[in-house]
DNA sequence: GTCTATAACCGGATAGAC
DNA sequence: GTCTATCCGGTTATAGAC
């Protein structure tokens, strides 16, 4: 139907293309407000109807920016996760590819949190919209727990990635505000948080803290239940 | 100068009032996008340049929101505060005044927090220009550790204000989200968190986990100095 | 110097012709 | 699938009244 998600294969296919690579390229060089639809359609070579003809509004540009980045993280992830086998390294590595992927972008990310945080938006990461993306992010946390030493107990496991896609959120976030030269202080935190977060982990095992880390993931699981289940409210 | 902050105690004063409370109902009743500036004007009974004499942005008068509900916050605060002693109830009081001030704006929420989310805006809270209202926030989760029986080491009780007023945030943040009847699960967020952040504060007294302690508030505070002090970068 | 009103401008978005 | 013309709403310029 619409001609807004696959391209797919035809003509109008490239057309696309060329306005989401304009688009992009505008953003990161003058941010987002400076990239008027005009100013893009004009570059691209297009009218402005029909930039919106392939992306139903400006908001859209960002899901496919989204989309990018995902996969250019995936990518740069390959390394790590191939040759370290610690669960710190592992994190860390991940953590640092995230950061250096997005970095070009900061100048225009936020515009992306100010997106993310309306919860009316299908492009907030909390949206049902976004839950396959979100689904495959989480998974990529389960890979850095995979195959490491890591002993924790089956409650936790199940639960460690989603804590872990919420942390690397949060860094997201400090590091949109971070106007420190090269985001220095988001690099700190990483690289102190991370190390914070293995010796946490390891800790939830003992016995004197058995009960409080068995209560938390019962109720973290009961909450993505409900969440992730379509709305499966009370009545049937 | 501008007339657009204190409304001091002239003829225009009453104006200025009239187009804030037009504002505040109708993005009530319609919502933000909605509610257009003409429309505020007429009903408000003033010329659309009028409106703009007062207020320098449609966002502005968010900025009125705000103070508004953080006033009624401290309000709804005063009991408890007076009444209880033990930190839990303290705290647990504080987030249940907390989000039964804001319940009646859940519907436009959305859109408020969407604008406080961008790192450009004056509005976002942990901007410069925040910093008053976010000293005067912290200040209240300080008044909640005082006086209670709480035994903590004196780094992490400087700290911890900050640290709740940042947990704070994040209850507030999955609210916004929450699209469960009466907000039941941020409710049921706070009631099992607000417990389990006791528990880990006075944990984190014992000698086995004193050194992750340490170090830990050593480097929220390096971190809290570095943002608070207005950029006093590397060269004098 | 305090306040008000009208007429633009600008950019996101849409309608509808080709 | 592509364009032109147009709408709509936030914002500003400007001219002037009290």
């Amino acid at each position: 139907m619409t001609p807004q998600d696959q391209p797919a294969t035809g003509k109008g296919a490239e057309t696309r293309a060329r306005i989401l690579e304009t688009s992009l390229r505008l953003f990161r060089e003058r941010g987002y407000d400076a990239t008027t639809m005009r100013l893009i359609a004009a570059e691209a070579g297009v009218s402005v109807g029909n930039a919106y003809y392939y992306f139903k509004s400006k908001e859209t540009l960002i899901q496919a920016f989204y989309l990018r980045t995902h996969e250019e993280h995936l990518v740069a992830c390959v390394e790590v996760l191939a040759s370290e086998e610690g669960f710190e390294h592992r994190l860390l590595g991940v953590m640092d590819a995230k950061l250096r992927t997005i970095e070009p972008y900061h100048r225009f990310s936020g515009i992306l949190f100010k997106t993310a945080a309306d919860p009316e938006s299908a492009l907030n990461p909390f949206s049902a919209e976004s839950l396959p993306t979100r689904r495959e992010s989480t998974a990529l946390f389960a890979r850095v727990i995979e195959g490491t030493e890591l002993k924790v107990s089956s409650d936790l496991w199940a639960e460690l990635p989603n804590l872990l896609w919420i942390y690397h959120m949060g860094v997201v976030l400090f590091w949109i505000h971070d106007r420190s030269e090269g985001r220095r202080r988001t690099h700190r935190l990483v690289e102190h948080t991370v190390p914070l977060i293995s010796r946490v982990v390891r800790l939830g095992s003992l016995p004197l803290l058995r009960s409080l880390t068995r209560r938390s993931t019962a109720f973290l699981r009961e909450l993505r239940d409900e969440i992730e289940l379509p709305e499966a409210s009370d009545a049937s």
